[in-house]
DNA sequence: GGCCATTCAGTTGCGCACAATTCAATTGCA
DNA sequence: TGCAATTGAATTGTGCGCAACTGAATGGCC
């Protein structure tokens, strides 16, 4: 039943073969992870962005206008990441960057009219992701549900983890 | 039913309904993929590794000895990925490299005293993450294989979006 | 009003993922 | 046997994710 090492003794334990990789739900996770990233990479090299740019233009295609500290919210980024990389985009002539008047501190970008108009080409992808993924809307649905559950179980783990209360 | 975009007019379009973040599955799977490193990463410090050293680690414990080669098939990595992680876990004592006597194109992996010995510290990890996932067994086994069945999608797709042959 | 803690963006540094290239070793085939 | 194509590892370069830090702006509190 249990593969086990390769040296032919089967391990009986649970402990033991809780170790084997195609036990770990997390590489699945990122395998699946990084498959969708693949096919991004080809749909995406067209518009010219990457995928996690390509992420930051639906929020923005979203939302019109948001702060790099909203941009990170809705994508988990921090501004290590985000900095960078909406310069990026500002330089391919997709944003612009500007500090808010009322907070000096915060810099909101928006879509230019380019960045704007980018997404009539972008409004394809979607379906050839969906096509190219083999499964239905419903079964999408509920991967997500699961996957946000998740997220958020695994999320409150993490900050228990890092006790800091004793 | 579709919050829409800001402005308060909702997209009736399926097509862009799509767009929206909360529609990629793509997020939720690389979201939820971050936040298991995050829970590993705290974990792992413990043990000097990175979760990615972690994952190279499994495998070896399951193999003792494998070519870059053979590494990279069973993490879907490749030598521009493996050879500076491996030499790092080299540097910190966990393995050995020795280029094949049989093929001297070939480098096998294997692990040191050190090595072998971490995986003892390492067993209570797999209980402490699915603790952390607050799903049961059955959920997870069935996430995987829904999940491996999508890479697998992924994978046949990306080949097909980069035709060569017409 | 003046001071301190907090907030926000940006930078630096490190490791990972991946494309592209290089180079040596090997294989295949004429 | 000799040469071309292939294979395996390593290197280079780019971008992402994240921790740690910097510095400016803001807000709270006395």
């Amino acid at each position: 039943m249990a593969p086990g090492y390769s040296e032919g003794m089967p391990s009986t334990d649970a402990t033991d073969d809780a170790l084997r990789l195609d036990q770990h739900l997390c590489f699945s996770l990122q395998a699946a992870s990084r498959a969708f990233s693949g096919v991004y990479r080809v749909l995406l090299k067209e518009l010219g962005l990457t995928y996690p740019q390509y992420l930051v233009m639906v929020v923005l295609w979203e939302h019109r206008e948001l702060s790099v500290k909203q941009l990170g919210e809705h994508l988990r980024l921090d501004s290590g990441t985000l900095s960078p990389l909406v310069k990026r985009l500002e330089a391919a002539g997709l944003v612009r960057r500007e500090r808010s008047a009322h907070d000096e501190r915060s810099v909101h970008v928006h879509l230019t009219e380019e960045g704007a108009a980018l997404r009539e080409r972008a409004l394809l992808v979607p379906r050839r992701i969906a096509a190219a993924t083999g499964i239905g809307l419903d079964e999408v649905r509920d991967l997500r549900a699961r996957l946000d559950r998740l997220t958020t179980a695994l999320d409150a783990a993490a900050l228990a983890e890092v006790p800091d209360l004793g």
